[in-house]
DNA sequence: TTGAAAGCGGTACCAA
DNA sequence: TTGGTACCGCTTTCAA
């Protein structure tokens, strides 16, 4: 009965790994008995306990997690699911990092994917966690509403919005203050001097784009600037958008003296446009750029790049004892934080 | 009988999910009907189909992988464990992105997870994953030896080794020539006349830290230029580390005309030692910097990085097809493919 | 201290 | 086309 079994399995492909059954068989005892050594319950007796020990490691026996999450009281699967705009973006892949320290330390383990701002990709990511039956789901969400995931949150599905708060849905979320942050840009350059400003943002679908569109928006006027609409491009998506856009603001009748790039590969594709210009022309009026998202090496750029800085530390610590809560039971009303920005000012 | 059941769950602080034998009760059909509709299987009349759907939908059924996995013949989880050096590192979050690609074609998702050069935590990572039953892992291991691997293999485990070859255990891998990444990159600064070519190295105990010192040494003796013990600095593990190196080496007697940073977090360190050199003293002889690992913003940089640039994507692609040929029951002798990397030259 | 039997949520196999 | 029954690997419950 053992051999058939094990040589159908050797037929497959598959691993094949000793099960608990077998190591009892070795051992003399109950399946119950390797349970409970395995699990390190007390009961057993020392003789026995060393027994089951030896047949453990003689037949390299490992614990099958699935099926032990199947049948334990409480049933957890110990993972978490992280899903962010893109794993290789600098915000997105720090945010990751740091949710990850913070999960370890509650022994989670990270089922982590990119949305690419695709809501059919998040639907189905989505989806996909909910079949693994992830202990909490981090979103920072690709879609411009979330009202399928009422049902999962109905279902006791622990929720966290990162990055971009919830729409049609009501979920806990750990969000940055967008509008601050383009004033704190604005401001900053409206003190140099600059009166032209321009603003290059990402999809206006995106939340986040839009905020601080509106945050440039309503500084400028605050400073008592005029707000040129030609003077903000959005829909750029990658870097070589952004450089295009510049390029062109730069090279029109009234060209803006500065500009704010509304996200980090925004910010790349201006700076990449500024070197252009200067390299053309060594003497022409270079625009100041200051950037929504900090970089690593951003003082190491050239030219150096201020820009608005996000503390994803705090937001993984947050979202993750909002996480926290909800796992343990925690049915109270969503709650939502909002943390505030600042300007890591970097000059020649 | 059901009602007990449910009360009993909502004790719990645990998600409360429909089941298929309730799905089943509501549509008045057997579970095993119901696992047909839910699994688009054949041999099952419209209306009776119909029936199901409308009861998956008003109990708001979703399947439990887990449990399907482990009654499912050929036994796969579809998920594939990836252990990087450091998700928020450049070099690590582009490879996890560019395997996440590849998964995503294959239908697997992703584990991913930290070791930050820490032997036990790979050990206990790798149990982990083991535990979870991953169909396949994918490895750029901290230890220096992996011997423990040898049983994982031996039941099966489908494995790759990406960036860092196996040792004390025969298993693929994916890795890049270091030691011609290295000769890439002084031959370079001997070409532009430099004599002297500091190296700065992370701890001696990383295999790919060795072999770019190696290159490094071998690449100046074939150039003929002598090699200058002193002008080795390694056991740098963070940007910090390499800024203080390379000051130092700069205010010595005999200081480097030029130096080769042995990895992406030691060249951020070595341009700020050369940032600082120059604001101290305007007129100061900068080294020149070539750094292994590329950098999206390396044009970007002041000064401009020349990096030693290896192709993430082209790895990630063969480290996938690997562990899909392993998983799919290939036994063959271990594959170990080894990339030629390129020197990206960027002057100011 | 130990183990037999039931069952977690689902699939495989075969009979109806 | 449909369903009954065994069973995946493990934990729970309860009796011995």
């Amino acid at each position: 009965m053992e051999l058939t079994t094990v040589s159908a399995e050797l037929d497959r492909p598959g691993q094949r790994r000793a099960t608990m059954r077998e190591v009892a068989a070795l051992a003399g005892v109950s399946i119950k008995t390797v349970s409970r050594v395995v699990n390190d319950e007390p009961g057993v007796r020392e003789g026995v306990r060393q027994r089951v020990e030896d047949a453990v490691e003689r037949l390299h026996y490992r614990q099958h997690r699935g099926a032990s999450d199947l049948r334990r009281t409480g049933r957890r699967t110990g993972a978490i699911g992280i899903l962010v705009q893109d794993i290789a973006n600098e915000f997105s892949s720090a945010l990751l990092r740091a949710l990850e320290d913070e999960a370890r330390q509650l022994d989670l383990t990270l089922l982590a994917a990119s949305l690419d701002e695709d809501p059919a990709r998040e639907r189905a990511l989505v989806e996909e966690m909910v079949a693994r039956r992830v202990d909490g789901l981090v979103l920072m969400p690709a879609s411009p509403r979330q009202d399928y995931l009422g049902q999962e949150l109905r279902a006791g599905l622990p929720l966290v919005f990162v990055d971009r708060p919830p729409r049609g849905v009501e979920a806990d979320s750990v969000c940055v203050d967008n509008v601050a942050g383009s004033r704190l840009a604005v401001e900053h350059l409206a003190a140099k001097g600059h009166r032209r400003i321009a603003f290059l943002g990402d999809l206006d679908e995106i939340h986040t784009a839009r905020e601080r569109q509106e945050g440039w928006r309503t500084a400028l006027l605050a400073a008592g600037l005029p707000v040129d609409p030609a003077l903000s491009v959005t829909g750029l998506r990658e870097a070589r958008d952004a450089e295009v856009a510049l390029t062109r603001l730069l090279s029109a009748d009234a060209p803006p003296t500065a500009v704010l790039a509304g996200r980090n590969v925004l910010s790349v594709g201006a700076l990449r446009a500024v070197r252009r210009l200067r390299a053309e022309d060594p003497r022409a009026a270079l625009p100041d750029v200051v950037g929504f998202d900090d970089f690593e090496l951003a003082d190491l750029l050239d030219p150096p790049l201020t820009a608005v800085h996000q503390d994803v530390g705090a937001m993984a610590r947050l979202a993750t004892r909002m996480l926290a809560d909800r796992m343990v039971g925690d049915r109270s009303p969503a709650r939502h934080v909002v943390l505030q920005p600042l300007l890591h000012v970097r000059e020649r």
